[in-house]
DNA sequence: ACTTCTTTTTTCGAGCATTGAAAATAATGC
DNA sequence: GCATTATTTTCAATGCTCGAAAAAAGAAGT
């Protein structure tokens, strides 16, 4: 409803936005391709590309390929200049920090990992932890010092609703100080804070070029359950995250204690601790553990897989919850696929029948039929993949869809 | 993502669509006064509203007060011709069907009621009646057959992917036939349908201005469990309907018996069948009452209030499912207001403390604080609101917003 | 070696919509 | 009647897109 006028700017700017789209979309293409799928002309398609190429955004590539050459003239493909940008991308996980820096192009430039313990962020603050880190990346690739346009933090928990800063995490410490816009005040740099959530829902679109126009619900099942969602391709949500706290859903009132604090979370019946207590017949009041070892929770579901009962038990309690949970979401958010991602994908045969029982069971769910179910067995990726792409479309349409001040005054 | 081109003909589009937009929110104004709530210069102003007003859509008003006149050339103030358009708008409920002429200007013109009956469509199709009903109003105002440019029907139930029917509806028969397009077919006109949720979550931005820009789920508590979902003031959710089928989202596992054939809906337990059931220990299991006279459900809520123990109960007991059902949409969609509608809305004090427990019993709800919860007795007007509303929305923005062929030609 | 053909890219003039500034308009106040 | 004030319209400039025509750059044919 927040409309505003349109002008000749706002015509260049869409349509710069649509040139650059096309381009991260397909790939390095001639300017008639590009006409075509962007649907411009081909005289405004040389204007646009004219002033990307001054400013140095795209560059030509030298057709250095003689082999499959056509009549006609051929054609010249432009992509991006990889130098045009940087990003910085910090990963943040309970355990676990990783900085990756790209540049405008998309490659993995360098990358720096850091062991996180609970006690990390009790003695040093979050905004000096991201610039230690952040120092220590650029001073091995100088180059990108001046060109780095934007710092993008992928983070799990509640945000704060002005996006500075996290209410909640289940990262000690890190939750309270605006470390986001203290960063960003400190580098003068836009500095984003995105969910889990939101980034799985971004990094889906990518996995399969069927999902991209897609309505998607992509569920995370590991160390935590994580939900975004994508409604025709668009990212939804609140705070245009997407993101969305389905692991902290109520499955069961007053039921088993969860790592956020609550009672019957799906997570405390669907994340690996909550396979682990209840396979064990640890009541499931019991405190979570703080982290479960990958290939404990890959032992599970391989005596689980053998037909041992009381591990199979533990993952249909799992399944149940999922079940419920996403039988639940239909009522309010009916999409047509469902990806399930992370460690839990492995797992989906041993809870998809309760899945399957919880959704039939609902309304929606029997009405429009269950939703396309499809793991995906991947865990970081799509999250990286995701950040990485929302991070270069935010440089595309915010940073460069418009043109510099400095061209419009001369 | 699915964007398009922009060129000089979508930037008046979007210009024309501006003030249209403007005028429709803020009543009758001076060119002047337009400017400055649309954000263009005069220039333009003057531009786009003689295009309008050749064309017929606004009307400028002759000044016949001369009262508080104040110096300089006094405004000549424009608003939209009434006779520029006519919608007809229909509402169909289990018991009774209504169907409104409007015009343009958003006045009421003329009305006609039909009870319905669980028979009505057993002999008679959809469509056919609809017509007949069309007809019948058409035939009272001759005027407005040939400005009639869309028919909206509002209902209950779960739409078609495409729009062009019911899937599943509590309204006997109802579903099935695609009578939407077939209406539209017949007649050569827009026909759309409007699931309830969606037009609450219209209407709720037109009860109240603070909420135009909120974000807000609207329920509706009656005969039925309806919500509807904005976000930022827009309307979202599945085919751009924004609408949910919260009162059948799952509440308690194999629980009552809901009317629509499932068990443990919310609505089995909070709609006034549900609460009256339960007020009466009836078993849940036994079936709905097809319909509850209004005066019943009314001496319900007396006896509650008076502090009987059994109406009460039943009054936790809905308040209970509402509760949790607003903490489970919490995770996944957080509104900042929650505004509760219907004959159930003057009950919220005999279920607010099981909302409000049930809601700080969530991670989202204990971290972010509970939305706003915000009553409203009136029921019908925010639907009716809805749908007119979003009726000459569409008028304003697809059917004049663009400038007709015809003028482009020439 | 030269011409013809084909495809890509650029150039050019026309058309439109916006804007700021200036002019025209239509009252009130003295 | 004249100055003042606020609303509208007119006008010239700017920027963008588009279609058509021209230019460019090779491949294919003779």
């Amino acid at each position: 409803m927040t409309r505003t006028v349109s002008d000749s700017d706002s015509v260049r700017r869409q349509n710069r936005g649509l040139v650059l789209s096309a381009l991260r979309m397909q790939g390095a293409q001639s300017r008639t391709a590009l006409a075509s799928l962007t649907g411009l002309s081909h005289a405004s398609m040389t204007a646009i590309m004219s002033d990307l190429l001054t400013q140095g955004l795209v560059a030509e590539l030298i057709a250095d390929r003689p082999d499959g050459r056509t009549r006609g003239r051929p054609a010249t493909f432009v992509n991006f200049a990889r130098n045009a940008a940087h990003a910085a991308l910090f990963e943040l996980d309970v355990n676990r920090a990783r900085l990756s820096l790209i540049d405008y192009g998309g490659v993995l430039v360098d990358r720096i990992e850091t062991d996180l313990s609970p006690t990390t962020f009790a003695g040093l603050a979050p905004c000096q932890f991201l610039s230690d880190r952040l120092d220590a990346l650029l001073a091995r690739t100088p180059a990108a010092k001046k060109t780095l346009r934007r710092v993008a933090i992928s983070v799990q928990g509640i945000l704060e609703r002005d996006g500075r800063g996290l209410r909640w995490s289940p990262i000690q410490h890190l939750a309270g100080a605006p470390f986001a816009s203290e960063l960003s005040d400190a580098r003068d740099l836009p500095v984003t804070l995105h969910k889990r959530g939101r980034l799985l829902a971004e990094g889906a679109r990518w996995l399969d070029p069927a999902l991209h126009e897609a309505s998607v619900a992509t569920v995370f099942v590991g160390s935590t359950v994580a939900m975004g969602v994508t409604f025709r391709g668009q990212i939804m949500g609140r705070g245009d995250e997407g993101a969305t706290e389905f692991g902290h859903m109520n499955h069961v009132p007053n039921g088993a204690l969860c790592r956020c604090g609550m009672r019957g979370c799906i997570e405390a019946y669907a994340a690996d601790y909550a396979v682990l207590r209840n396979a064990y017949s640890v009541p499931e009041t019991a405190p979570p553990a703080p982290a479960v070892p990958a290939q404990q929770y890959e032992m599970l579901m391989q005596r689980a897989e053998a037909g041992d009962r009381s591990a199979t038990h533990a993952f249909n309690l799992a399944g149940r919850a999922i079940g419920f949970g996403l039988s639940r979401m239909l009522a309010i958010y009916d999409p047509s696929h469902i990806l399930i991602v992370g460690p839990g994908a492995r797992a989906i045969e041993l809870m998809r029948p309760e899945v399957d029982q919880a959704i039939k069971a609902s309304l929606v769910g029997s009405i429009n039929g269950a939703p396309h179910i499809i793991a995906h067995r991947d865990e970081t990726e799509p999250i990286f993949k995701g950040l990485l792409m929302k991070t270069l479309n935010d440089i595309d349409q915010v940073d460069f869809a418009p043109l510099p001040s400095s061209e419009r005054a001369g």
